[in-house]
RNA sequence: GCCAGUGUGGUGAAAUGGUAGACACGCCGGAUUCAAAAUCCGGUGGCGAAAGUCGUGGCGGUUCGAGUCCGCCCACUGGUACCA
């Protein structure tokens, strides 16, 4: 057969799309599996990345079809976002318009691969329906608590007059102006993903062994649980007085209660309460003031890396064992949302502290003393060791003192063991248009109230001027007024929209339904396809993507929508696509444009290629020429389908009457099959099964029985199915009536064999190969093992003899 | 700094404690061709004429046997970053 790819893979594809070849079946009786690759970003055109991702999605649920299961694999386009708006100012095309050509665009592209997507299940998630059902739960999640509303600093452009994303702020300055970004309060919306803090870290262990081990790590990291104490330090009567009597004390928490004894003083984050009491009535001088003010001014990321500063506010809170005064300084390290915001300071065993300390010349009180050794100078202990100076815990070795003070601590009532958590609330209110409007209302007298559900979606208006100046919500004359649902009164809309990762966090619920379902959900469908069997992505949704969504369904499970826990069975994290030894990017200009290939050589060895470089979790390198040996082997396995005789049905072969070549080439072909089973049920090597499909074609090629070559090509059209479809089932069809796909059958009788070869080895280096038969004692094969490497043993005396059946033959020999 | 991952031929990579380098790419040689492309056949870890010998980042260990398991170290890549 001549290989055209451009015509068979056009005409296989326009045949799946007319036969609705990949549409599940809405039998639920039937065992299914749901496949997802994460959905794209419609960003113009589609990238290797892209073709990795959907073909390694796409060969799970081809393989899954052949073994009979009901497959879910849909595709859709997570559309909101700022790029779009982007666009608009750049080119001034409105963003609904730039997303949807872009989706058409893209869609083309996936098409043009050959992928087995439901077309029926396609949605785009700025789709006004998916919105309304998104706005829906927000509603329900701002009924329950879980979405408040709480002044936060955010990066604030005062030219552009807009909020700015951390990653948008570009050298302290505003990524499109350049104006030194300030750090803005302002009200904010929050969802609580901090209530479910402990239930997504401990059900973590129920994804051991179906995630990457990476991710759960990272995970877990970013979670960051902490056991410590927390207790307040109490302000001393003349710091009390000078405070107006309004603060008694402040908390702190300190994973290190150990070092209780060796705290020389406490730190303040520069937005501490405390403090903004003190700025507000001019308790502090000016310098000091504008000090802490222009702490303030610096954004959560510059303070990382800046050098250590603060000032002191000239109060001082006791110490809660000792009695001694501690004084209260302002610190640019203290972070204002974690903890209580203020700390207890131990120079001696904290190396923050130990800086800090050093810069301003603050007591540096050692109290936990290496076991052996001297305490290193210059810097801080962090080790464990033995307590001293620390009253009755003298002598005790840290790791109990820490238990016994925090014991102490809370049978005399001055404080109290607590679990602190590095998760913080989820800041979701974005200053934009392209995304989903959150449907709340400003009433003047009933306060923040939800849209009326029948009313939903709360749409965005499509008149807009986006020039990147402020939010084109708030400035549109009319969308924001409307009547209060509660009293009727007139009313302002809420013109913040939702960060985009909201949409990411349950699109896959809603493939469960057909577009044209009516309500979010359909529950007996939803509990049907969930959980995601497979679900393949990049490593960089290890940590947002990937927890939000995970915390989402927990949230809709507790609104009773759902009945998982987790969403996302097994995760396969692809690797990324590089060329040049860096990841394609258009800036670096090393970018392979798929479009290009797939017209030069078509999707099947696009495909190939793919899959054969380098196993799916690993990078893969981009190699030009292996590209063209992909191609190679496609067009060799369509011309040596010429050998295959026509036929309904697998030939019945007498194994025994074989030649040595063709029995050669049944084994081959059968551990492909075994192969197959392994990497496709497990593994997910794919480049290794590929391999060994190439190794059966060799050992084809090495024969000329008709039979042999038929079964041949039953089996490896079926195998390869799900990696090179279109040439597949081009080749099914013509030879085998389609009738090839489905469960194969390994038949043992070709790996009977009469003679094995084995490795003689001495002390384990390999030295000879012998053959013997299949029934040869063991005492047998060491003597036909010995007679092979008479002259390494020659004169030596054998100690020992392993035979490893089927494998080798290890002498251990002395002298 | 912390966490994770990766180190194997000229290159991408195999090897599920048991004959290291399968399968490809590249390169070399040959056939075919007026010639080239395509295709087909053969060779290809280093050193050595050969017998051999050395080889999986380094050093140690466990084992009859280690690329694989354990310990320490080095390099690179990614993530995270003052989390008290």
């Amino acid at each position: 057969m001549n290989y055209t790819p451009a015509s068979i893979e056009a005409k296989w594809q326009k045949t799946w799309s007319a036969t609705k070849a990949y549409e599940p079946s809405d039998d639920f009786s039937k065992p299914k599996k749901y496949v997802l690759s994460m959905f794209p970003y419609p960003s113009g055109r589609i990238h290797m990345g892209h073709v990795r991702n959907y073909t390694i999605g796409d060969t799970f649920a081809r393989y899954y079809r052949q073994q009979g299961f009901n497959v879910l694999h849909p595709i859709g386009w997570d559309s909101f976002g700022m790029p779009a708006e982007n666009a608009a100012i750049k080119h001034g095309v409105h963003p609904k318009k730039w997303t949807y050509e872009n989706i058409a665009t893209m869609r083309g592209e996936l098409a043009g691969l050959g992928l087995s997507f439901s077309e029926e299940r396609e949605f785009a998630t700025s789709n006004p329906e998916y919105t309304a059902f998104e706005q829906g739960f927000i509603i329900d999640m701002f009924n329950k608590g879980l979405l408040y509303r709480k002044q936060g600093f955010l990066n604030w452009c005062p030219h552009d007059l807009t909020v700015l994303a951390n990653e948008q702020v570009v050298d302290g300055g505003c990524w499109r102006c350049g104006t030194p970004i300030v750090q803005k309060e302002m009200y904010q919306y929050y969802l609580k993903i901090s209530d479910y803090s402990e239930e997504l870290l401990e059900s973590l262990k129920t994804l051991e062994g179906k995630w990457p081990k990476q991710v759960l790590t990272m995970q877990e990291n970013w979670i960051g649980k902490s056991y410590g104490l927390e207790f307040p330090f109490k302000l001393d009567s003349e710091s009390e007085s000078k405070l107006g009597a309004v603060y008694q004390s402040f908390d702190v928490f300190t994973t290190r209660p150990d070092t209780i004894y060796g705290v020389s003083y406490a730190a303040l984050a520069p937005e501490h309460e405390i403090v903004r009491h003190m700025l507000s009535f001019g308790l502090l001088d000016d310098a000091t003031a504008d000090a802490i003010k222009a702490m303030q001014r610096v954004s959560a990321r510059d303070r990382a890396t800046s050098p250590k500063e603060g000032v002191s506010l000239g109060i001082n809170v006791l110490h809660p064992l000792t009695g001694a005064k501690v004084p209260v300084w302002v610190a640019n390290f203290v972070l204002t949302d974690y903890g209580s915001g203020a700390v207890m300071a131990v120079p001696a065993h904290d190396d923050r502290d130990y800086e800090f300390a050093t810069k301003y010349n603050l007591p540096i009180k050692a109290v936990i003393f290496p076991t052996e050794g001297e305490l290193p100078s210059g810097c801080a202990y962090t080790e464990i060791g033995t307590l001293r100076e620390s009253g009755e815990f003298s002598g005790l070795d840290n790791v109990t003192a820490k238990a016994s003070i925090m014991d102490y601590f809370e049978a005399n009532k001055l404080g109290k063991k607590a679990i602190n958590f590095r998760l913080k609330d989820w800041g979701i209110s974005r200053q934009r248009y392209w995304g989903a409007p959150i449907p709340l209302i400003h009433c003047d007298s009933c306060g923040i109230v939800p849209e009326d559900k029948a009313k939903l979606p709360v749409a965005l208006p499509e008149d807009v001027v986006i020039n990147g100046e402020g939010n084109p919500l708030e400035h549109h004359p009319t969308w924001k007024h409307c009547m209060c649902p509660k009293c009727g009164k007139p009313a302002t809309r809420e013109t913040d929209t939702m960060d985009t990762f909201i949409q990411s966090s349950w699109y896959f619920l809603r493939y469960t339904v057909k577009n044209d379902f009516k309500e979010a959900f359909d529950k007996e469908a939803l509990n049907y396809w969930m959980n995601v069997d497979h679900y393949i992505g990049g490593i960089e949704h290890a940590i947002l993507h990937l927890l939000y969504a995970r915390f989402f369904t927990k949230m809709l499970r507790d609104l009773g929508y759902v009945n998982s826990d987790e969403p996302f069975e097994h995760l396969l994290t692809q690797g990324m696509v590089l060329k040049d030894g860096a990841k394609m990017s258009k800036s670096k200009g090393n970018t392979v444009d798929p479009g290009a290939l797939v017209e030069k050589y078509g999707a099947d060895t696009a495909r190939l290629f793919i899959l054969f470089a380098a196993p799916p979790t690993q990078e893969l390198e981009w190699n030009d020429s292996a590209v063209e040996g992909a191609f190679r082997f496609l067009k060799r396995f369509a011309d040596r389908s010429q050998y295959v005789n026509v036929t309904d049905s697998l030939p019945n072969i007498d194994h025994s009457s074989l030649s040595k070549e063709e029995k050669a080439a049944r084994k081959k072909v059968y551990e492909a099959l075994k192969r197959a089973q392994e990497v496709y049920g497990e593994r997910h090597t794919f480049n290794t099964m590929i391999a060994g499909v190439m190794e059966a074609m060799n050992a084809l090629n090495e024969q000329n029985n008709t039979d042999v070559w038929t079964e041949g090509y039953w089996i490896l059209t079926s195998i390869m199915e799900p990696i090179i479809p279109h040439l597949c089932w081009e080749l099914s069809t013509n030879l085998f009536n389609g009738k090839n796909f489905g469960v194969q059958t390994v038949r043992e009788e070709v790996f009977e064999v009469e003679a094995l070869s084995l490795g003689v080895s001495i002390n384990g280096k390999n030295r000879a190969t012998i053959e013997v038969g299949v029934n040869e004692s063991q005492e047998a094969i060491i003597e036909i093992a010995k007679a092979s490497v008479e002259k390494w043993i020659e004169g030596k005396e054998i100690v020992k003899s392993i035979v490893i059946p089927g494998k080798l033959v290890n002498l251990v020999i002395k002298g």
